[in-house]
DNA sequence: CGGTTCCATAACCTTGGGGCATGGATGTCG
DNA sequence: CGACATCCATGCCCCAAGGTTATGGAACCG
């Protein structure tokens, strides 16, 4: 007797919800489709997993038998894919690596070259991360490292390899009426409509709006953008204003954008992540030398910071 | 990323086999499914699972890491799907009973209404186990018991409510040259062809042939059954003679055969089996006492056992 | 050098799962 | 009190996934 992970996964998501609509749309399926799957695995294990009110879905006896033991179930199936492709990627002698926005830019043919003198006959796979998945990727497996501009309570979930801290600036459209300002202030932009991204990237998101300074204060959501062209056109239509790191600035320059520091707000820190129970490879070692030996070169406000990570010493 | 876990029942009978060939025709598909199933393991994981040679297939580093993950996975869901059905099966009320063979005519109106007296309400679900699948269902969770003439080691690894004992005798045709003798030695039967039943019943099979007491001598198979009455027949015809327990002589007695006691051939235990990592539930623990109380009504040579089994003080 | 043993490929067919549109039951609010 | 909103179920259609048989190709074995 077979199930797939997806239906368990609809499962879960339904018990969580407490209702098929939501649960499909968190899902992005149709609610007939969760219907159907909920009636399927029903149909498999010989009994209601729920009971069906107007209220919404509420697990039965045997429903929480199953939902004790999928949770763990799927964390066991992530973690399986999560080392086979680890071990995948090993075997070819391949370095993924997962890149936030436009950071990637901040990498040089120097970083590659660096990597590839301390580990001959190996390549980097290079994989921009799109605003959808916070994760990168690193949960399935998919990479090995991202780069990333984390906050530190985020980073915290991670394994990390800190290679300096930047601030965070706002970005307005150049004719703004806060444009006028050298320095903003952070409680001047409360009311401020703000270009957000997907909810889909959970605290990815929050974090870009500031959430957490806000202290409860409710965010005005202007417009969601899905990448960095649409976030900029946002800004430039007068949308709303977002924050971004101030790599951007130098990065994505524009003449109808204002990039401004903004006084109260917290710098992100920059770093190379990956998961807390993934054991540092002599490849991924390397790349984090090479990084720190190579990124930044130039003009950038980095610095190495104090914490270097396990395993790299 | 989802699978199915018969892809990985699949990639794990390939490990174990280590060829296609073999591991499709242990999982009864076709030879090109597998290709198929492995290659999208694969796809999905992103790197080679074997090593092809016209030997079979090795396992890769990454092979390896999933089938050390692989086997706890479907162990994990076997197990939920035994608790969720079980829970689905007392949320309406009704105990799973299995058994094995003809034993079920042992049952009478007296044991469900002995039962039904100390569980009001609840009902019992009769399933006769087919000879293909040893367990019964009781690993995937069908049952919730089921009663089996097993063999003493084999009974290690359940937990078990004994209830008596019972002779395996030996059943030949009537026209058969041993038939004249009122007791044969199991010397006697050791170059007879067999009546075996399905290669798939296992440790099960070489009970029935009584394997371990041939020590280590090969048996003459006349026949394969796959039921009672094809066992019989094969029986009848002279295609082998075949060991069944003594109630086989009077619930199913023929002229055309004749019953046998056996020196030297050891005791079946007869009991209701249930799985060692399942609690016993009020339920459960009813029938064990109405089984008891009115099984072997009449005159079979069945006592209780010293062992009650846990939770039956 | 034919035969055997394994795995891969091709062509075909059936099933199943997903989406849309709609229905039915039940609270809720004006 | 009736129209509406909410939430789950059903019916219909369609495409894709996965299974089967038949066949090919590579390597070992007498």
């Amino acid at each position: 007797m077979d199930v797939d992970t997806r239906l368990l996964r609809s499962f879960a998501a339904v018990c969580e919800e407490g209702q098929l609509t939501a649960a499909a749309a968190r899902l992005f399926v149709s609610q007939p489709t969760l219907t159907k799957q909920i009636r399927q695995l029903e149909t498999l294990l010989g009994g209601e997993l729920f009971e069906r009110s107007r209220r919404g879905m509420a697990p039965t006896p045997a429903g929480r038998a199953l939902a004790e033991r999928a949770g763990p179930m799927l964390a066991g199936w992530d973690d399986a894919l999560r080392a086979t492709r680890a071990a995948a990627a090993e075997q070819v002698a391949t370095l993924r690596v997962g890149f936030e926005g436009g950071i990637i830019n901040l990498m040089s043919r120097r970083t590659v070259a660096d990597f590839t003198r301390r580990m001959p006959g190996w390549q980097v796979e290079l994989r921009q991360n799109n605003w959808f998945d916070p994760t990168s990727g690193l949960a399935t497996g998919e990479i090995d490292l991202t780069l990333w501009h984390a906050p530190p309570y985020l980073a915290a979930q991670y394994n990390v390899a800190v290679l300096g801290e930047e601030p965070r600036v706002a970005a307005l459209s150049s004719g703004h009426r806060l444009a006028a300002q050298a320095e903003l202030s952070f409680e001047d932009l409360l009311d401020e409509p703000f270009v957000a991204i997907p909810h889909e990237a959970g605290h990815w998101r929050d974090y870009w709006l500031a959430a957490r300074e806000r202290g409860g204060r409710p965010v005005r959501i202007g417009a969601v953008a899905h990448n960095t062209d649409e976030w900029l056109a946002a800004v430039v239509c007068g949308q709303g204003i977002g924050f971004a790191p101030e790599t951007m600035s130098r990065l994505a320059p524009r003449e109808d954008v204002a990039y401004r520091p903004v006084r109260g707000l917290s710098p992100s820190q920059v770093g190379l992540y990956w998961p807390k129970d993934r054991e540092l490879t002599p490849a991924m070692a390397a790349f984090v030398r090479s990084c720190r030996a190579t990124v930044g070169y130039g003009a950038t406000a980095w610095e190495t910071g104090p914490g270097d990570g396990p395993g790299l010493a």
